[in-house]
DNA sequence: CTGAAAGCGCTTACAG
DNA sequence: CTGAAAGCGCTTACAG
């Protein structure tokens, strides 16, 4: 049905290895001839077959990428971003949507030669398919959340800084009743925002107590059961910190529901800077990691090992920014 | 480097085809080889090769979904759910995200032998690319935006109906000082909202005059500006219908910044039903449309041409259903 | 610069 | 039930 590099052949009167020479940039063709094969492409239609040219290369020019959850919005940006920056090298992009169970799905994509790699955006601790994987020497590399110690490249904002600037900044106007939500305490980031928030505190005075931590998923129902829980049980914080904006978001809703005033009574603060926050019914102060970069650095270094698998691996901690909205009052510090 | 059937056939002393033979249901293998054979599998890790497997088989076992913008939350939450029946029919999902271009890219993987089929979610009218992909029977459907007359299987929320049902309560509740702000009228979902609005409004006695329906640009900014000139020329009217959530939230956020009560002074709807609609600080009165659904539908019509390329093509409409919440008021009629 | 040929790793008639 | 062999459509040494 579909025309072969053969078709092209005849039709231009040259061998089917000549075709291929024309479609391989670098090798040595005539200009006559090139000129002679690329009509007879366009003439027939021809496109190479990908699953040939993947037999003979190793490569399928395609990448995997694995995420948790899009119904936090950070994912989906984050998702676009790779595919921007895929896009732009050239490659295709094949996405799973986990929910826990597709990292292996990924892992044997690259076995059966279905991907040449992969970028995780959400492995949590402790995966037995990632160290796995990493034996194997699978080319992978995770992005958004991290594994310590893992021997993989890795792409994170800088979590502990960020969350301390947060600390600083509530501290500096004397909002230190502070409570912290967050997700799962394996997910990186929200151990890291966590550590950095709660030991930045403690540096300036202000420990946070462990009944003012609370975990939960990372939804806007749990977020929103945590948030109650917290305010019920504390009603004297006066500034509520939450690991992502999609707790911070189901914070505000909580606080709406039970007539506490943000900023007035309570201060609320998110992380990432996910599109929605700067929404006016929204509104978030909140601490933005440039997600286009987070992409970009992903992308580069996972290209980068497939051209080298024996490059040393590489840890990039992007610098994160705190942009304050109205779910807090003042100035930055 | 990784495994192949012959080191397999080696291990487990048969020959190369009784290996791909164990492979293939309903193949006839014996018990004692079938368990050989299994048995050398694992013990040397071997994982078939898809390139080759595809160059025999001409599937590749990846359907291709492309996807315009991943900043409207509907977005995602088709693709998480095509991920899902794509998954559970044992396919992967090779994902464009659009913004106009990538329309090509996805036909060409087509073409190429990189995807078996395509699921295209934000198709526009009189797309070039899309006719002559036809032409070729490139197989493809179409899901929430649609094509009049385009000889393709293609599966959308009842947008004429669903947009009806918001004429009617609003009618019922005497809110007819209305207006409308859409998307791109090229997208068949506000150009169908849009008319099947406007015909039952008119059907009621209150035809809705052209100055009182924008056209913008599928974004929260957009629908600021847009809803923020409409409210200025227009201070009396008491309901604006959008044709999804995004700028229904954008119309929310200009009201409160216009210091426009919702729902006192404007009932404010949307549709589609996003996650974010039932949030507290948002809380929007919409129609819901089965994404879930949807995205069944999309698959099974899909995987249905790949196994019969000459059936029919077959139009599917999903029932919507008005979902009342604080931006309106009253139960529906 | 170009052609003839090998081979990537599978599936599947064709014999036996 | 099993093996030997052809062939899917390319890329790339090897000659010339």
């Amino acid at each position: 049905m579909a025309a072969t590099s053969r078709d092209v052949a005849r039709e231009a009167g040259v061998s089917q290895a000549t075709v291929s020479r024309v479609l391989t940039a670098g090798t040595p063709v005539s200009e006559k001839t090139r000129a002679r094969v690329m009509d007879a492409m366009t003439r027939i239609g021809y496109v190479p077959n990908r699953a040939a040219r993947t037999m003979k290369t190793g490569r399928t020019g395609t990448i995997g990428v694995v995420v948790a959850d899009l119904g936090n919005p950070f994912y989906p940006q984050l998702l676009e971003a790779l595919s921007r920056s895929l896009d732009a090298s050239d490659h295709r992009m094949t996405v799973w949507v986990s929910d826990g169970g597709k990292n292996q799905a990924a892992l044997d994509a690259i076995r059966e030669g279905t991907v040449d790699g992969v970028i995780f955006t959400t492995v949590t601790e402790h995966s037995h398919e990632l160290a796995r994987a990493l034996e194997q020497r699978s080319p992978l590399v995770l992005v958004n959340r991290t594994v310590e110690g893992a021997d993989c490249d890795q792409v994170s904002s800088a979590n502990r800084q960020g969350a301390g600037l947060i600390a600083d900044y509530l501290v500096a106007h004397g909002r230190t009743r502070t409570a912290f939500i967050g997700g799962t305490p394996l997910a990186s980031t929200t151990a890291q925002r966590l550590g950095g928030f709660s030991d930045r505190l403690a540096r300036l005075g202000h420990p946070l107590p462990d009944e003012l931590v609370a975990h939960g998923a990372y939804t806007h129902e749990s977020g929103c059961r945590t948030a109650a829980r917290l305010l019920r049980l504390n009603p004297d914080i006066n500034a509520l910190v939450c690991s992502n904006d999609l707790l911070a978001f189901a914070a505000l809703d909580t606080a709406k529901a039970a007539g506490i005033r943000v900023p007035e009574d309570l201060w609320v603060i998110g992380y990432d800077d996910i599109q929605q926050a700067s929404w006016q019914s929204l509104n978030l102060t909140t601490v933005r990691q440039d997600v286009a970069q987070l992409a970009a650095e992903a992308t580069r270094l996972l290209l980068a090992r497939l051209d080298d698998p024996d490059r040393p691996a590489i840890r990039v901690e992007l610098e994160p920014t705190l942009v304050v909205r109205a779910s807090s009052a003042f100035a930055p510090a």
